[in-house]
DNA sequence: GAGAAGGATGCTATAGCGTAACAAGTTTCG
DNA sequence: CGAAACTTGTTACGCTATAGCATCCTTCTC
């Protein structure tokens, strides 16, 4: 069953505009590529949108199959290398625990990402939080550590599923 | 070059004594077992102690090769199992950015770990956080969301790296 | 101790995730 | 144009992890 390429997902708001919200995202990535002098190629620009198909997780062999399986479609490496220009410019990250990908909201301020994840309905959100921020900070300045690097990934069941279960597949 | 059974590691600090951290690690590992009515067999306690070689993330693939080589020697799928074991009773646990795996210096108390982890060395220190645990939690709160798991790896350079890096191998 | 039940391990095969290395095409810029 | 840099194509392979079934071992019950 073919899949409209722009859905907002199992755990999408019921309002939430999903058609605009990838196409802001695109127009996004697109002015901090032309800023940055980054070719936002046309390869590139696809995996992008797939990956924002919804605000969940999307595996690299997902966004490989969506590109189409005819003979000459797009082999591994093709995504990979796209994943890691997207994520080089802060326009997607990462999900270490799920192997996976996730659009970034907000990519013109380069930061890591610290994300909820729902078990139930595989939504992700990101956030930002001072208070986890500094307590990373000191930590890492307590013990002399040099922050290079952070995951933060915290997995549960989002206020949504917690009340009302997504139904069934 | 066969490698000790028990060596700490490069980035453990000179005076450590491992040969001691480990017998520690695997005894509270028997004790904490026994209380549980759980089994710490044999294979179980061979891959703890090599989980424990050093204070550094083991692969899974590592621990099969040092399980032994010779015909009739382990497969995957028995090192998936004890490291499964492990992890369910708390005395290991599993870095998701490195597909890797750490001996837990408290499986007593049942907890999330939150890691400092050294590029340079490999080093992986446990820290627990208070300040990290509420920001979390608070988060969580705010948005109604129900945590089951969370996942925190800091990456970067431990002291000891940063001002006398370690000699090229 | 016999027999049953549950747990642990052995084993084959395979799925899933990711990259090395080299070839070929494209864009940019002097 | 021609060189340099970047992007994509392609093959092959390595690493990570699990499904599913067979066998063995421990424990418990009678």
């Amino acid at each position: 069953m073919p899949i409209s390429v722009r859905t907002a997902g199992r755990g999408a708001a019921p309002d939430h505009d999903h058609e605009r919200c990838v196409d802001d995202a695109l127009g996004r990535a697109a002015t901090l590529c032309a800023r940055r002098g980054a070719r936002l190629t046309d390869l590139r620009r696809r995996v992008l949108e797939l990956v924002w198909q919804g605000h969940e997780a999307v595996k690299a062999y997902d966004v490989l199959e969506r590109l189409g399986s005819a003979p000459g479609a797009a082999k591994p490496p093709t995504v990979y290398r796209a994943l890691d220009f997207l994520m080089a410019h802060g326009l997607v990250h990462r999900l270490e625990s799920l192997n996976a990908y996730v659009g970034c909201p907000r990519p013109e301020r380069s930061h890591k990402g610290r994300f909820l994840i729902c078990d139930a309905c595989g939504h992700v959100a990101e956030f930002d939080s001072a208070a986890l921020r500094a307590a990373i900070a000191d930590e890492a300045q307590e013990v002399g550590f040099g922050v290079r690097d952070e995951t933060v990934e915290v997995r549960g069941v989002c206020w949504r599923c917690q009340t009302a279960p997504p139904a069934a597949t």
